[in-house]
DNA sequence: ATTTATACTGCAATCGATTGAAATAATTAA
DNA sequence: TTAATTATTTCAATCGATTGCAGTATAAAT
């Protein structure tokens, strides 16, 4: 293994210290401007970069953050790491990733590791498995900022970045409502998450404004292609099946295409299906999927600039902020 | 900011010297089993945690390994990092992700950075605008290894892995020929990249297994969504339309299905279509896309497995290794 | 009682860079 | 010419952990 250039280097060749040729590197004033102009052509010719390593001891920041999601492949954190990526590099700071894959242990293991790597702040959206938070409040004892995004709790001192989910169901059932739907399903996330409830509460409401009586018949738990496809095809075949879907993920609304194809039933018009995220399958299937967008980028964006504000404030008196990401009803032919 | 426990605070709290707790910890022989079971409670206790970057410094590694890619949103690539992430896990390592977002000039950037932050090792899939490779030739200078995959050179010495382009794109366009196709257009990514040419070729052989004669007015770059689209709705026009596609990627190839369908041309009826990547869009859209499997999780897998390998080796006869992963016709309904 | 093992533990250097304080060199004033 | 300033540079400690070598204490052997 080759050595890398140190400063050490510089120092022997030129017959002068290492704190000389440190400072002559950073301009420090005390330095004459000829030995200044000597270390600086040196360090080019030999084509010397500072340690990172020896600097993350020193100054104990290691200018990384860590991100804990549940699985990468999924358009929608595969866009929100775009942006945070994106936000991170503008500011000189390197992303390291950890995928959890929706398990609970495999996560706790992130959050260790996370630890050994001394990363300056975290961004977490936890798995689905997650109930108990104390790995992350060990991140938080440590004095390490922590971001929630899109998976939130409020059960810890933390900054959240959520997307409108009651905003965004609303305007979906709405929607729904005013194409003429009378029995619209809800596939649902687990509703010990945040976003399951606030999407369930959007349905919920903009039911009642059109007088609609809730069914809870009509809720179903279903937030994969898998399981959503499945129970679509049973609930269409029955003679009282829905005329209309919102679905917690764009994955389980083309499930419910798929389903409704498969028996038969057109799509607008015996079943109209919205669901939520926008993804790039979204404008693909067939027909294309009306879908609340939840600009994962711009989500992932904020919630860097969230993280990237609390490391450089560092005062203690410390107010959790929550940041609310607008959604928008994206019309397209499903519904 | 609270600071960390280090061996220095058990080694006053206890009386001793850093270096009896330090041996306590890793059981070294020399400590007495009473000293190692004092040192080990109360660093339980305290939630000591050695400090990775002091380790760092003084092994001169991170367990840390660099990742550049052109865009993290495309689904191939997320897969790839899927399979990347998992082997480094695996092996108690982290990944760093930097993305070029297909330009030249981030891409040396994150080669910089990747510098500065010594990473152990590199993986990466350079950005179409590249064709200067010094930037990596800097880090194989500095003895990082590299593995190249999907977007290879041989102008470097590093391992590759990429997928068996020529034989996807053989088995893809026999495909088309065997369902009756004369005149197959192909959708090609730029030609200064392996993949781009390795494709054409299969593209090129198949043909000319089944005596059909090349025609390279049938040959267009195109290798995104929006160019192929707007290609596939001009020629699409045309009296001597082409009534076969193989595509270098699926977005292209769902394109070119939208094309169709824009302009009343039945799929798989009038033009078959067959894509590259098997994307989870593949199996969504309408018709489902016939496609070539990459296996993009699994490439990560081997990439980083080949890394893993030569950080381990450390010898320094290299011979760089090219592994090439089969890929699969999947058939669905396009052709 | 003295020598000789054996069992523990501590000292100090090291990794690469930074930085307050001390030292030296160069310059100016008296 | 000498003292007082100012400009440059070096010394040494520091960040946290590891480790070769030296040192001390205890026990066993003579």
């Amino acid at each position: 293994m080759k050595r890398q250039i140190t400063i050490k280097d510089i120092a022997i060749k030129l017959g002068m210290s290492t704190s000389t040729v440190s400072r002559a590197l950073r301009d420090h004033p005390d330095i004459s401007p000829k030995t200044r102009a000597a270390v600086k052509e040196l360090a080019a010719l030999l084509g010397y970069r500072p340690n990172r390593i020896a600097l993350n001891l020193r100054s104990n920041e290691t200018r990384t953050l860590g991100l804990i999601i549940p699985e990468i492949e999924h358009y929608f954190f595969s866009a929100i790491i775009n942006g945070i990526e994106e936000i991170a590099y503008k500011n000189d700071y390197s992303v390291m990733v950890f995928q959890s894959n929706e398990s609970y242990k495999r996560e706790v293991n992130n959050a260790q590791a996370v630890l050994t790597n001394r990363v300056d702040g975290v961004l977490v959206s936890f798995s689905k498995e997650t109930k108990d938070f104390s790995h992350f409040q060990k991140l938080i004892d440590n004095e390490i900022p922590v971001v929630f995004f899109d998976r939130v709790t409020d059960e810890l001192q933390a900054d959240q970045v959520v997307s409108d989910d009651y905003q965004g169901a609303f305007l979906a059932v709405n929607h729904l409502i005013e194409k003429g739907c009378k029995r619209i399903a809800h596939f649902a996330a687990p509703q010990h998450l945040a976003l399951g409830k606030g999407r369930l509460s959007g349905y919920h409401d903009a039911l009642l404004k059109h007088s609609i009586p809730f069914n809870s018949d009509l809720i179903f738990h279903a937030d994969t292609f898998e399981s959503s496809r499945k129970i679509a095809h049973t609930i269409l075949k029955r003679p009282d099946r829905p005329d209309g879907f919102f679905t917690v993920n764009d994955m389980s609304a083309i499930a419910v295409i798929k389903a409704a194809k498969d028996l038969n039933l057109k799509v607008p018009g015996d079943v109209h299906i919205v669901g939520f995220e926008n993804s790039r399958s979204a404008a693909l299937c067939e027909p294309e999927l009306t879908t609340v967008d939840q600009f994962g980028y711009d989500l992932g964006r904020e919630a860097c600039q969230i993280l990237l504000r609390r490391l450089k404030e560092k005062n203690s008196n410390f107010k959790p902020e929550k940041k609310v990401i607008r959604t928008k009803l994206v019309v397209r032919a499903s519904a």
